[in-house]
DNA sequence: GGACAGACTGGCAGCGACTGCGAGCCCGCA
DNA sequence: TGCGGGCTCGCAGTCGCTGCCAGTCTGTCC
């Protein structure tokens, strides 16, 4: 509702704001250490709120899902996702949009440690596995009109050929960044995603 | 252990798999009904194994999740989908070779009907979703080697090529039956994989 | 025919994720 | 200083799922 304390860097205006930032944060830490320390099935909610020093009923309102815990930026990446989709130039070509979309999303992780240590842990654990692939569905869902837009409508329903296309963009995501993981972070995961592609439509 | 009853013709040899398979076939007739009838998510186990005749323990005995009472055939599907591409001919092309897995597995399905409803219920219910598709993901990688076998080791490592064709494929089969299910299962889904493919790799 | 070993079943207690509810607390504002 | 509203907490309960123990039934051997 309020449109305050938007910006990463904006101050919060009150003090409540701060202590839910805070407490926010301090779950999503300990979370993540507890996660990698001791693996995500391996850890309850009930660990994460003792070492977090809130209640399971808190944590839950903060983050609707344990899975949220990993992925909270999540929804934050969809909507980079699009904005940028939606931000390339009219006549650029769909494969060169996707891809803007991807290096988007990449370049938002912090560090290369952190981003390899969630990427291992999410190719490691399957049921964060079967979590993420059902949300990027839903980020699919919503590319489509956005690329639907950009392909000519010469011949039949432009839907399916705009599904298989991005379904495609991510598929080359997927393997581009199993290899990366397996090469402990080594090299370029974006070069690494342009090779995929590359032998996917050579 | 035993070779027995294999084939879904032959008769079972005793008492026991008889009633067992009998068991069997009534939790998932009841279960996909309840499903079509009511919604997956608001379906519980309880009451399928109520009208099925069972107690939850023994429902978990034959099938050890929920989304198994869906997906219990997925198990067959990984296996005719591997069996089937090492069948093909050493000197086939990559996408033909992934293309006849396909056709094979898709033709596994009982009738028409059900498999659009199945389908449907797939498409509509996200912790199905993911379930399936994080199956899915084992069997790309059970793909794998079977596929890089097919490729020329001419250019770096054909790992993250051969993983994001595989992808590509599946991704193709998703947006196919996506579209399929939209338009509530007119026209051949092999014709919708093909056109997606060709809208991939033009 | 009877006894035995083995497999299958059912019920119960329990765990972990998750939710609804009522009570109480604390911040912000008047 | 007091009030209102949002936030936190604890509790009980649901649902998927598992381990355990006892009871039952099947196939087999004597």
């Amino acid at each position: 509702m309020k449109p305050e304390a938007e910006t990463a860097t904006g101050a919060p205006t009150t003090l409540w704001d701060r202590t839910r930032q805070l407490a926010s944060q301090e779950i999503l830490d300990t979370a993540l250490r507890l996660f990698i320390e001791q693996g995500y099935d391996e850890t309850t909610i009930a660990q994460i709120a003792r070492e977090a020093g809130v209640s399971q009923r808190t944590l839950f309102r903060y983050f609707g899902a344990k899975e949220d815990l990993l992925g909270a930026d999540q929804d934050r990446f969809g909507q980079v996702l699009t904005d940028t989709i939606s931000e390339q130039p009219a006549g650029a070509g769909i494969w060169e949009v996707l891809r803007a979309g991807v290096a988007a999303v990449l370049a938002l992780h912090d560090s290369r440690e952190q981003a390899l240590a969630r990427f291992r842990l999410l190719h490691n654990t399957a049921s964060l596995c079967a979590g993420y692939l059902e949300k990027r569905l839903r980020f699919q869902d919503e590319l489509l009109p956005l690329i639907e837009a950009r392909m000519d409508a010469a011949v039949g329903s432009t839907a399916p050929r705009a599904r298989a296309v991005i379904a495609t963009a991510f598929a080359c995501l997927d393997a581009a960044s199993m290899t990366w993981v397996s090469n402990d972070g080594k090299g370029d995961m974006m070069d690494l995603y342009d090779e995929c592609l590359a032998a996917v439509r050579s």
